[in-house]
DNA sequence: CTCCGAGTTTGTCGCCGCGCAACGTCCCGG
DNA sequence: CCGGGACGTTGCGCGGCGACAAACTCGGAG
């Protein structure tokens, strides 16, 4: 636990834009401070909810377990956004897993605490719905996505996104901000590894990405957009 | 537009739970109600969402059209439940349409009035939170399907699913209370009316279900249940 | 340096399910 | 009673993508 956090470190996100410097000092000062491994577990599907969290630094990666054994990865969330806050509507438990895809850094409040949070601060309830409505929204475009689109649209959209939420500059292109495989790319778009694989190979002949393992850089997001949008080549 | 509705319509829906009867009284005397024929629309994705809406009676579509022209049904919504609550979620515009899957029954409020409930009626908004984390996540389980689950084990979850939510008994087994066409349930699942109709004839030939056109009679639900989840027959 | 395992690539094969097309059937309106 | 249109069924062929298999490469541990 860290003692003493810099407000300027949260002050401009979302949820807490529009407070005051000492509402966010009283947040703040009830918050625990967490480092997690890549890999390791921020919280898992079943656990009793009794934490929110906000990501500071890295990339989470929702995930849900089937009955039948295999993992589907719903979403990735970039720093700057409340995860964990399931409790806030309505459930008791955790409904999916959250992973650290990179190492992270959260800060942690206990769950009864976010009532008093919503009642207090007027600006944080309604940041926090506005968050909530854009993964509804993100999630029906995927629904929507899965259902009408080909494998190779979907991938490409899927890196596009990851590309737009936590890309960044690197000598030749843009680079996808923490460590992916083609194995989590498969998990995301509802396709095998070996697909994934395949279409990464034919891209980079294409001059569209290049990928070394784990690192993928996409050199030309225009092309990629194509892909996933308009099926024409 | 309907004046005195009465109050023990709606007092058990799950928003309206926790509020006193005046409180009640309140509410629907700010209500204006509405009539909606079959396959008309209850608003329109990208209109602006200056209205919320409780589903008195029928079953009401969510579809959602794709840039490339074909559309996508995102969920049946049954008699009880709040539509169009997109604005209180800080979408200015509906992010999709909604249909009348059948005769219809709306009470409808400005959009102004939402905060305003929020505020006065404790239970409202919790109740509200709550029906919103159910939807999510069904959508996390849908996404999971489509992302593993065999067409066969979608269409038979797909149909499970709105027998659950409107069955009504009937001889021979339990019917879905709305019209429904194969290709309706093709943009449920993702696959084409062909194959849709494939299935439910295989599944006939099987005494599984029963069909008259627009219409769908589950015999042995147990056997649907194992053609959904675990894949042996 | 060497070993080992995770991640990746590539090939082959087979099947599911989509596209297309034609026909059958029911309902509704004139 | 008749016609037309919407809805449903069925057959056929092809192709994409998943399953299986094997080899390669990288990086870290010891």
């Amino acid at each position: 636990m860290v003692r003493k956090l810099d407000e300027s470190l949260i002050a401009p996100l979302p949820p807490f834009r529009r407070l005051e410097r000492t509402q966010i000092r009283e947040i703040l000062d009830q918050a625990t401070s967490r480092r997690h491994d890549e890999g390791s577990e921020v919280f898992r599907s079943g656990e009793e909810a009794d934490r929110f969290f906000l990501l500071l630094d890295g990339v989470v990666r929702v995930v849900r377990i089937l009955p039948g054994g295999d993992q589907v990865i719903l979403r990735h969330i970039p720093p700057g956004q409340l995860i964990g806050i399931a409790s806030a509507l309505g459930r008791s438990t955790y409904p999916a897993s959250a992973l650290a895809a990179s190492e992270a850094l959260t800060l942690a409040w206990p769950t009864r605490l976010w009532a008093g949070f919503v009642q207090r601060y007027e600006g944080f309830a309604t940041e926090t719905w506005a968050t909530v409505g854009r993964r509804l929204d993100q999630l029906h475009d995927d629904m929507a996505a899965m259902a009408t689109q080909a494998v190779e649209q979907r991938v490409a959209a899927c890196v596009l996104r990851m590309v737009n939420q936590t890309g960044r500059p690197v000598e030749g292109g843009i680079e996808i901000a923490f460590p992916i495989t083609r194995s989590n790319i498969a998990e995301m778009t509802g396709t095998t590894l070996h697909t994934v694989s395949r279409l990464l190979s034919a891209w980079e002949k294409d001059g569209v990405v290049e990928s070394r393992r784990k690192h993928i850089v996409v050199t030309a997001p225009h092309r990629l957009v194509l892909l996933s949008g308009a099926s024409g080549g």
